[in-house]
DNA sequence: TAAATTTTGCAACATTGTTGCAAAATTACA
DNA sequence: TGTAATTTTGCAACAATGTTGCAAAATTTA
């Protein structure tokens, strides 16, 4: 776990690793990120966050961390835009997100399955697969 | 194939299988999907019918033939939703949306692909499952 | 064909996302 | 450490997207 004072300490570095300002409203969102464990939307941030900072800025601060590699999307059936950190192997050039998304139907949560693989799927002749999104939804663990 | 006429024979055919008036709106909107032959958003509809129709008529359209079955949903990782007809066994009270998307990144166009199963995900203990997604994104036959 | 029902279009509004620019904060470096 | 250069932020204004109520029009019922 670690306390605020460490965690503070670990998002600064994560930032300047990735050649990015140390700022509050950067080093809020990171920690947003730390306490939920799962995928944020938009409207969590301004709810989350109490307004503390504009909307302007955390648009151009969630697409900074995609540019750099720092978080992801997840595909949504809806309108919203969700977003979860990455594991460490992304970086700014190369995205290893080849991992499931789990969307619990109960709780509203989706959080990232990091240890369930995705499997080889055949595609028909004449199709050359890039990336593959794979999102789950069902109940939770929590929720059982 | 099939003509003109046919075509909206059948489309009147499955209107009224959904209990659902037959209508120029309707009508129109499901030939676009038929010739489309893939996955469309909101925005094709203003653009293909060249405004011939309401925006607020699409938005109800879509969301009656969601409700009823006639379409479903795609996942994205934009703010835009994509739709595509289902197949028949898709009903008012039961989806069986199985099969995998293919999302194009030379065309753009998103397709079904309808014979390409989705295999058995592993989830962890505890995670009951319901739904699963699957959106691959990469080179399609045509454009290879 | 007339009445009942459903659908459509308009207007008005709500929400979400984008851009330019000046002020403020952060970083680089003497 | 203090100052200049750079980066980030907040505001304002705008653009795009989605929603609701209601009267007019179209479709279905019988």
């Amino acid at each position: 776990m670690g306390n605020k004072q460490q965690i503070t300490e670990r998002i600064a570095a994560l930032l300047k690793d990735s050649k990015l300002s140390v700022t509050e409203t950067r080093t809020k969102i990171l920690e947003l990120f730390m306490k939920s464990n799962g995928a944020l939307e938009h409207s969590d941030f301004e709810k989350l966050a109490g307004k503390s900072f504009d909307r302007v800025t955390v648009y151009r601060t969630l697409q900074t961390f995609l540019d750099k590699g720092i978080i992801h999307k997840i595909p949504t059936t809806d309108t919203s835009v969700r977003y979860a950190v990455c594991k460490s192997e992304c970086t700014e050039h190369h995205h290893h997100d080849h991992h499931v998304h789990f969307k619990c139907e109960a709780c509203g949560h989706t959080i990232c399955l990091d240890e369930t693989n995705i499997p080889e799927i055949q595609l028909p002749k004449g199709f050359a697969a890039n990336n593959v999104e794979v999102v789950v939804s069902g109940v939770c663990k929590s929720c059982k």
